[in-house]
DNA sequence: TTGCGTGTGATCTGTGATATTTTATACCAT
DNA sequence: ATGGTATAAAATATCACAGATCACACGCAA
């Protein structure tokens, strides 16, 4: 019995490479809420025809990021706040099992590289980093190599993702010191502090949602 | 500006319908863990073309109900017992916000429906009573208004559906009184006693468990 | 002869594109 | 305003294609 020497190729698959546009986008925040959405634009955006991209949507729909509406068409959630309650407390539920996973086996290498995406030049643009913390926290959440509780972390985000278009306009105003607590969790993580890193996290969640629940 | 006096028959939408066949089929257990399945096959059986199964295919694979093979086929997750601690530890944590919800707006008409679904006659064919603890539960969730945590919650039912599969055979022997919790959580309803329903749930969701994961 | 590996072809699969049908909405005339 | 029509989009069906699987026969070696 030979093991292979030569690696598959990966053979077309429009239909992911669709639904990673797509995903990209929505963590990047370049979807608007309320903002509806066409099948044949997204189509002659991506250069492919409808089938690849259908597929792909209905998969953001299934995660949530996406909506059907009565009259056929797609469109980006609107703006929430029960749904962004929601959006709250299930992160602050999955997240922490995730982070307790990750504890059990992440070593020095991977916390290595955590420091690294945090201390990556802030981008100059002024526009917060949405990449660089979605980097962050799910290199530490692969850790844990869940294939259950992840994916809908996942999906988590990606229903966040489209509400931050919103913010991105006033973030300079807010002034979130997001690199905080991920410098707490990071040192929590070196000490392997179990309490002290779920509390970082917890803090950092809720500080993501701070500009969007000002009540809380 | 009149209002519609009637509603719409939801006519179309073969997508949907396809979904709805295919979710009641898998909290029914019908499918086996391991088991291919075949857009083709399941277009005929369903008696509309493939491109609506194909639809609602993808869904399902987006909820982990199916995955993807490297063969491009189709299957159902095999048996795995990581797979099930993560959802077992995640139905815990999410189920438990559910009901927590649930008991901010639940009334007394919907507790008495709870009792009518436990009370109704055990299914005489010997199988459990699987759609009876869906209905039991969901119907509860479904108080919570949720619409971010509760659509997680169907697609871990949805994972977990398959493996039942494996179970039904030897539940005689298992002789687990599902019943028991169920009525705890109706009399801690009915007190208001969120501990107490939360602590039922938990046992209950432990008990559903136990056949599948009996070290714990 | 027996056993095992190998190639072959029929048949199955998903994928992607496209044609057809259905529905919703905007527009225009009345 | 009302009603009909045109247009555009989504939903569905159908088709062409490439890859995967399986059964089976063939050939070589022990």
């Amino acid at each position: 019995m030979s093991q292979p020497k030569i690696a598959r190729i990966d053979q077309s698959k429009l239909r992911e490479s669709a639904y990673d546009a797509l995903h990209e986008a929505f963590t990047r925040g370049a979807f608007a809420p309320g903002e509806t959405v066409s099948l044949r634009t997204l189509a002659d955006q991506l250069g492919t025809s409808m089938t690849p991209v259908r597929e792909a949507v209905r998969r953001l729909v299934a995660e949530g990021a996406l909506v059907d509406t009565p009259s056929r068409t797609l469109e980006v959630p609107p703006f929430d706040a029960d749904r962004m309650r929601e959006l709250k407390s299930a992160r602050l539920a999955l997240e922490a099992l995730l982070l307790e996973e990750a504890m059990d086996r992440i070593d020095k290498d991977v916390i290595t590289g955590l420091e690294k995406i945090i201390s990556a030049p802030r981008s100059e643009t002024g526009t917060p980093d949405l990449k660089q913390n979605y980097d962050f926290h799910f290199t530490l959440y692969r850790q844990s190599r869940s294939r259950v509780i992840l994916p809908l972390v996942e999906a988590l985000w990606l229903q966040y993702g489209a509400f931050l278009n919103l913010v991105v306009r006033e973030q300079a105003a807010g002034e979130i010191p997001e690199h905080i607590h991920h410098e707490e969790i990071i040192a929590a993580l070196r000490d392997n502090d179990r309490k002290s890193a779920q509390r970082s996290l917890a803090l950092d969640i809720e500080r993501s949602f701070k500009l969007l629940l000002p009540e809380s």
